[in-house]
DNA sequence: CTTTTCAGAGTACAAGTGTACGCACAACCG
DNA sequence: CGGTTGTGCGTACACTTGTACTCTGAAAAG
């Protein structure tokens, strides 16, 4: 006996099968494929969805990428908003900001890679994309380091682009991390920690000349 | 009236026909493609030979991008060795490392792009080979901020980790420098340096701890 | 109710892909 | 010299790719 469906609106059932989509590429990413080697039929047929049928979606491939690295940057993002901005349970708050981020790109490692990669794309979109989120990031850390220097009354010259290094150095950690067998991924940690600290200093240092 | 061909050996010959092969692909490259969109009969048809002799020559397209890297990472390395060991005119020597990989990044925007990108490639094989190009220069780059802090008598704390902090920026830099237009790459260079002295100084100051 | 709209399916096609197989012919080796 | 070796070519095959076109059926609009 057939249950009673629900008559679902046109612009819902629409949301739900883009979804379908994005989600399949997801999937593909979390696996291990690259991006670009997705091709639009094999995500559609992923998805359940005639090839044909994804027009209806995204005018291109390139469109479901962008879509791709808006949404886990949106995450990524406000994962770290978070714990600068949050008590960081006794560890340092270079510390927290480290091994969340990792953490988010060991557990994100399909997308993560993607964001990381395209930020080194040929396709511009891409590229301005991942450097847009580069840069948010770079400023919400700018910004908290300044406030944070101020409470401690501490001079802090060029915060802002003390922010660019540590998130240039974040990312390109996050690549090596990804390529590390799990027993030695403490050590990037650490290390990545000490370049943070290292580079405060610095600023500390230039601050006061 | 035909002038008498040399007789050329094989293996000479054979070396040749490859590196019509790597040079097209180079020249694809140079002209904005990205390497993992180029296919084996392309190169072949680029190359002047037919598509089934690529094999005599690269197992794979793999194959010929790890030859790819190899060639470029060389001279890019080289490079900055000569820069470090060797008078700088005057500049800076953070100066002139900054403004001769930056030249050498904007010369081989290809294949510059390629190894950046394929420093982050899902293809493990293009990882390493690009993971060992920076490992190599930081290496270099830490020996060098070893003497040179020695003769200075300055203590110089984890240069090693200082050094891959400035690669890590210099590359991260590179990518952003390729998408700027020409009028506003002095400061992407200017930011650059200021970025690597903000390291010295917190590498010294953590060396006195 | 009727009419319109539009997400999705199906078919079809031209273009491009990697590569297996066999042949030609010049360089090499004994 | 004669036999072997190996680079390069051409053909052929089985796929995969993006997408133009047409059709269907149900939700939305009137």
């Amino acid at each position: 006996m057939a249950i009673a469906l629900q008559k679902v609106s046109r612009q819902k059932q629409k949301a739900e099968t883009r979804q379908k989509l994005v989600d399949a590429a997801a999937a593909e990413l979390a696996s291990g494929r690259s991006f670009d080697t997705l091709s639009l039929r094999e995500v559609a047929k992923l998805a359940g969805i005639a090839p044909t049928s994804f027009y209806r979606h995204f005018h291109d491939m390139e469109g479901l990428g962008l879509t791709l690295v808006e949404q886990c940057g949106e995450a990524l993002r406000k994962r770290i908003h978070d714990v600068l901005h949050q008590a960081s349970e006794g560890r340092s708050l270079i510390r927290a900001s480290v091994e969340t981020l990792f953490e988010y790109f060991l557990s994100n490692q399909g997308m993560s890679r993607m964001i990381l990669q395209e930020s080194m794309s040929r396709q511009p979109e891409f590229r301005r994309a991942a450097e847009r989120l580069m840069q948010t990031m770079s400023s919400d850390l700018a910004n908290y380091l300044e406030e944070e220097a101020r409470e401690r009354g501490v001079p802090l010259g060029h915060a802002r682009t003390a922010a660019d290094s540590m998130v240039a150095i974040l990312f390109t950690a996050g690549i090596a991390l990804l390529d590390t067998p799990a027993d030695e991924r403490d050590r990037h940690v650490e290390t990545a920690i000490l370049q943070l600290r290292m580079i405060m200093r610095g600023a500390e240092a230039m601050g006061q000349t």
